[in-house]
DNA sequence: TGTACATCAGTGAACGCGCGTTCACTGATGTAC
DNA sequence: TGTACATCAGTGAACGCGCGTTCACTGATGTAC
């Protein structure tokens, strides 16, 4: 809104912080970009004055920060709510919610991947999400159908549905599948048991006729074996 | 360099566009950023004028799109360079080659993959680096080391190492392993298996317990079977 | 061979714009006496 | 209960900067006669 905001009252001046970042989110997603980020465009949104964001942040740094902070915290709360039940399911679950969420917030996913790390060190509300995605994954280590160490296996399957979303952003004139949802859901599934298969690899491997030989094999025992629908595994549709 | 430029002589003026971009590059490799891309520091590390530039690109977006082209070529050349030969050894050597061409490079590769598509359609220089990996792929399929439809399966590969890479340059924080080179092995070998195995998933699956049963009757099968060191298969060292 | 002219490959100076940021100021409101 | 004062929550106007872009101009060089 353009409307002038009503003055706060004392004590409550801390609410401008909130409008302010709740005014620059808005415009992140409604410009579509984030070259319309300016200090004097948030505070319009906002109804104040643009001297007036410097009461809350030290400088438009400061703003954008912050815009990161609350993204990472929102994926965070994405993956706590995702978590539980069958971990392997779970995962499945998580990826598939952070890449609707980023396919939902572009911009904001773009600022918050894209920019240049300001200073060394995660920042918490990034640490905890990425906890968040090291303890699904170390759910499924446990119950043994991914081995390995759950942080290089969480960076891995990130990278995964990462690669996916970001592409999808930034490239949309490649030939994609209509299907996004689809198309996430094979990527999870490839980075999934991608994961799972390669942990089982030995230190030597057979020749690519071989390769694809064992891999019919773990095919035809699968499609022999089953009851569950394709669904349920961790690229399924069901949730 | 700073020097002034010698005129060109007649009928030489389009050099000048060549050591434009040559500039632009080059700025954007020493500055480490790509606000340091501006008119006036292309033109002076070029050696001439402001308004030179305009002699050759329209405005500073033709110029930008210049120097994603010359991306896409270089991208592509190192495609067309690591093809040949068995073809999910040469599927993992472009994988490697792509990935090392954007950490030696992470400011160009944030340019070209991160700026907001500015037309319709692809490029041909980003449609002629697509066409080689569909290649690629489709050499795995005809080997049936692969399955599927080579487009998709190349979004989705391509997806796996644009999303590590482009992770970690942007999240360079993230408690990634000290080996990059391993960890692109890692990426390109999950994103390779994984294609693999998903082609052969029947639509019915068994519960996670079986799943890792028959993973490991896999894993188990290569490991009697093989010869070849692990480096050979489409994340190995070996090139 | 000389010379006027067209063209090429640029240059210097300036324009206008929007940006982040600063500074002195205002007006409402709670509080001490 | 009245009132002076401190504090809070902002505002209006301006500053300086660097940016993309434009415009009139320059000087070397090839070419026609």
């Amino acid at each position: 809104m353009t409307t002038r905001r009503v003055r706060a009252k004392r004590g409550e001046g801390v609410l401008l912080r909130e409008e302010i970042l709740r005014a620059a989110e808005d415009l992140l997603a409604e410009s579509g970009s984030e070259e319309a980020l300016t200090l004097r465009a948030v505070a319009m949104r906002a109804g104040v004055s643009t001297p007036s964001v410097y009461l809350h942040f030290a400088d438009k740094e400061a703003l954008v920060e912050a815009v990161c902070m609350r993204v990472w915290g929102e994926l965070g709360r994405l993956f706590s709510d995702n978590l539980g039940g069958d971990p392997f399911l779970a995962l499945g679950r998580c990826g598939r919610a952070y890449a609707r969420f980023a396919l939902e917030h572009p911009v904001q996913y773009r600022v918050l991947m894209m920019r240049a790390s300001p200073g060394p060190g995660v920042p918490p509300a990034a640490a905890e999400c990425f906890r968040h995605m090291v303890n699904a994954v170390s759910a499924c280590v446990e119950t043994r159908v991914i081995e390995g160490d759950p942080e290089e296996l969480a960076l891995g399957l990130w990278s995964a549905v990462h690669g996916c979303v970001s592409l999808l952003i930034a490239q949309p004139s490649f030939p994609w599948p209509r299907d996004r949802d689809a198309l996430i859901d094979h990527i999870v599934r490839i980075a999934g048991f991608g994961t799972a298969v390669y942990s089982r690899l030995p230190k030597t491997l057979p020749p690519s006729a071989d390769l694809a030989a064992a891999l019919d094999d773990f095919g035809a025992r699968l499609a022999s074996g089953g009851e569950q629908p394709r669904g349920t595994e961790p690229g399924g549709a069901g949730e």
